[in-house]
DNA sequence: ATGCTATGAATGAAGG
DNA sequence: CCTTCATTCATAGCAT
């Protein structure tokens, strides 16, 4: 529970060595080091490295410990939603205290059933990337060549939506639709 | 993709009372039946079903719970973008992996194609199994599989304004326990 | 042992 | 298709 200055058990291990065999490896079980430049980076505003900056971290990580690029990539993806996930949980907590506080009628208690909370406050963010000493990654993604490529698939989105708006009465029984060309089968004829 | 030994909750079915884990029912959660027969499909060689697959591949799974037709559009999508994940190891950071058995690392430099860093080394079959029929197509239609990718958007926009009136059923069925066929059916007989 | 919390990992759902 | 977000699953660790 003990908030940010968690330190784990150090999982003693490597520093370089590899010698990491005590632990289980089914998971990824960061060193303190690790947690700590991992740390510094996101504080520092990285938030969702590309994958040179993750290939560069996790090669850079490496020497504290076994680590993979993608626990890095998880790393950042987590600790972003996580930190979201907190101040989002902290507004709701601060508007529903308000909101007893006074009991106006044009305020809809909104219950944030599972996605309905949406963003709130999230200013504070991208600080300069290239503050950070930590590892020059300055890699710019210079890729604007392929910019024309999606074009058509996005209908499958927009009717997406458009089901998702739509009433979901879904009429139990359509006897006369299903048009559907020929009586199909689908078949696995293997396995 | 990865169900080794992980099974997670075969779906608690809401019920109500949705004790149990999870289950909430804002998110499909598939059932290890659903699960089995899309894999299948997938192995089987099916990558982007058109419409009418995904239709008729929702409905059959719906006999095994609660699932819409757009979960089995992403379940594609998301599966095939997370195979080819898989597949693409980035591996750059080769010489720094030390310690302990080290999977064939094989890398053949590309580039990095800005998030595949999820190097998993899981090794799963990637066969393409040309005897899937999921459409008894006429013969002047090449049995090819990759055929099969071909862009149906009109289809879409058919589909779309169909389903603007015949949703598909997936009823929610707390009660409505039908007596599925054999997990084991190998065969998937659509009507 | 039992339970809880923090968090690594996975994946459903979207957005673009 | 690619990238990102939100949820959820599964556990390691520590607490009780």
């Amino acid at each position: 529970m003990s908030f940010p200055l968690k330190v784990r058990s150090v999982r003693g291990n490597n520093g370089g060595g590899g010698g990491g065999t005590g632990t289980k490896c089914g998971r990824w079980n960061p060193t303190v080091e690790q947690l700590k430049v991992l740390s510094d980076l996101f504080r520092a505003g990285l938030r969702t490295p590309t994958t040179d900056q993750i290939q560069k971290i996790s090669t850079e990580l490496s020497f504290y410990g076994k680590i993979e690029s993608k626990n890095v990539f998880y790393w950042f993806q987590n600790h972003k939603a996580r930190e979201r996930q907190k101040r989002r949980k902290i507004s709701i907590d601060f508007d529903h205290h308000h909101q007893e506080n006074d009991y106006i009628s044009h305020h809809h208690h909104r219950q944030p059933s599972t996605r309905d909370v949406l963003e709130i406050n999230e200013d504070e963010e991208e600080r300069v990337i290239e503050t950070l000493q930590l590892f020059p990654v300055n890699s710019f993604q210079e890729s604007k060549v392929e910019k024309m490529r999606s074009r058509v698939n996005n209908q499958y989105r927009e009717y997406i939506r458009e089901t998702n708006t739509t009433t979901f009465l879904s009429y139990s029984s359509c006897g006369a639709e299903m048009e559907h060309p020929s009586p199909l089968e689908l078949r696995l004829s293997f396995l």
